[in-house]
DNA sequence: ACAGCATAGTAAACCGATTTAGTAGGATAC
DNA sequence: GTATCCTACTAAATCGGTTTACTATGCTGT
């Protein structure tokens, strides 16, 4: 009763995937399944079948607008064309830019992909590359968030940090990063310096937080215990920024220069310097992280370290997609790091002579 | 070859998807694949089977990891429990947080999606519906997107304008939108104002601006044809409101408010308001549109109009999937109407009185 | 005259599940 | 004693394609 009932005549009206099976096709022609099939798949045992009838086949094809169900091509040939992404949310500015990369490779492509967002609950995060792997996709890619074990498809992490088999890392040059930003400050002749960490789950947190303690040690500046900070909270707000920062000009200890996790936070924490009376960049210098489209445009213009995200999204698609079209060819390799570059806008100046 | 061959001995590394079959399974059980899989889906037919025999069955099924083929179950069920989604851009903050509410709710519900952005390519608006649905999706939501014409599922439009059969469109309640602004800006004295209208491919432009046009009617407000500006290029970034207000600058008219289109023109327009020597809000006041994260976190802090984006894509997401499971109960709504709401800071003030 | 080969296909297995229709064997009813 | 019902399942069809193995026919070469 619900389906649509195949009568003899092909309704013209119903496209797609509702009437024109192969089947019906194949009978609308008189010839058997397997010969249309080797014809629309332009298959090498098509070369037996006489250019007339192949014309005929096509023709046919195209006037009963024929598509041939995705689902049963998928289950006959274990490919489904299909990869599953993984992002800790949406909303944020860091994953839709990676997104935006990984979508654009793999559209090209003739790639689909799933979206699952985990929010950081750990149990989403075990539970969706099994749920992704029951629907058949032939890769995952992960951005900022840690596997938890080895799956059974190839897998990509774009920022992650973990050693796990099987899955290739796509990260930045956090040393470069760290000392391009410490080396700008450390020229406009900043010594005091506070620091805002990343969040916790964050998989760049830790690893940023080495490279700069090493710059810092290289560059000769002393970090400050009182003057680190750390975003808490799962949203990407400015707010949490903005929070942190108040709580780095309460203790009391002075500083000229801010280095941030995120521009978002940067954002919020120039606020919160404003409101303390602290001037952007005449008190303090402030640099951010990633260059998100709006840190060209705040007021002051944002001093940030650029990170490649679209790109990454498109190498993290595109090595996928090697892994899986030619895993021979490819030895797999184990991580494949990307080149920051400093953005010097308005919120960084040299330090003011002390008054 | 490439195929990993089921041996009689299962393999506990092997998970889910790899090695462990519906057949497998009841092989292993030494009973018949239905039985299986009446006791996994908790079919009616099973209860004529024993509890013990349930158990075992249960039990098998954790122990070897069995995960049904996920491809396999949708081509029988004709059920994919699939969604399409397409929008304009992924990068966009818009796009973004619609879709944020769209995935809470489907994944919620059970249903997995595919995205997919056009970057307003006509070819692509109409290749990836057909596509969509020839991967089996149950059901369509366009966000920002006129969808060329009918297609054969259920269709939830995100600020879809247009009177296609078979869409449901969730709209933004323009009238009040624009009144709330004009309203807002006049009651602070303002009466000349320049506009900034949204890119044509927009499909809230038209409508908008229609709504501000009778909005300005009824206040009494003059729109003068040399103060409107619109959007132009495909991209989202802030550069685009900042050129157009270069333009409205540069043709000499007054003006003492500017209402944009969205944010991140508006904080575009601030930029190049400013790099004109006009203070914001003092000599000019700005509304923007849509309240996106960062805009309370601007210099000033941007007044807006807040559109409920999330909600919105939660919205579309819960129409869809009722339409899906009870095509005949719900008599599938032409439109639903959301409200904005001015969320007023510090980007709009009182007029200063006439030098 | 007949093997051998190319042409133009077809029949049927298969992917991995769900689902309908049916069956064997024991218990109960009359 | 047997018709009937219940229990505990199973065999086979099905979804819509792809792919392997095979066949029927006609032509060529010797």
């Amino acid at each position: 009763m619900p389906r649509p009932k195949s009568k003899g005549s092909p309704d013209p009206r119903k496209s797609s995937s509702s009437g024109v099976s192969l089947k019906s096709l194949a009978e609308h022609l008189g010839l058997s399944q397997a010969a249309v099939s080797f014809v629309i798949n332009r298959s090498p045992a098509a070369k037996s079948i006489p250019h007339r009838t192949q014309e005929l086949i096509r023709a046919a094809a195209r006037e009963l607008n024929y598509r041939p169900n995705h689902l049963a091509r998928s289950l006959r040939q274990q490919r489904s064309f299909t990869i599953g992404v993984v992002v800790p949310e949406i909303s944020e500015g860091y994953a839709a830019l990676v997104m935006s990369g990984i979508e654009d490779h793999l559209l090209q492509e003739g790639y689909f992909y799933f979206v699952v967002s985990h929010r950081h609950r750990s149990e989403l995060i075990e539970e969706y590359p099994l749920l992704l792997q029951q629907r058949a996709v032939e890769g995952l890619i992960v951005v900022d968030t840690a596997l938890a074990e080895a799956v059974d498809v190839p897998s990509v992490a774009v920022s992650g940090h973990r050693d796990v088999p099987g899955v290739t890392n796509i990260v930045l040059n956090h040393s470069r990063a760290a000392c391009l930003a410490l080396q700008h400050l450390a020229d406009f002749g900043h010594r005091k310096m506070a620091f805002i960490k990343g969040q916790a789950f964050s998989s760049d947190t830790e690893v940023r937080w080495e490279a700069v303690r090493d710059a810092a040690k290289k560059i000769g500046i002393e970090i400050k215990e009182d003057l680190t900070g750390q975003l808490e909270g799962e949203s990407s707000s400015p707010l949490l920024g903005y929070q942190v920062t108040q709580k780095l000009l309460a203790c009391g200890e002075q500083f000229t220069a801010l280095f941030t996790f995120n521009d978002i936070s940067a954002i919020g924490a120039i606020h919160a310097l404003r409101e303390a009376g602290r001037r952007v960049p005449e008190d303090v210098s402030v640099v951010g992280f990633d260059d998100i489209q709006s840190a060209a445009f705040q007021n002051p213009a944002l001093t940030t370290v650029r990170q490649p995200l679209r790109e990454m999204g498109v190498i993290a698609a595109e090595i996928l997609l090697r892994r899986i079209t030619a895993p021979a060819k490819t030895p797999h390799p184990k991580e494949i790091m990307v080149e920051p570059e400093l953005i010097v806008r308005a919120s960084t100046a040299r330090i003011s002579k002390p008054a």
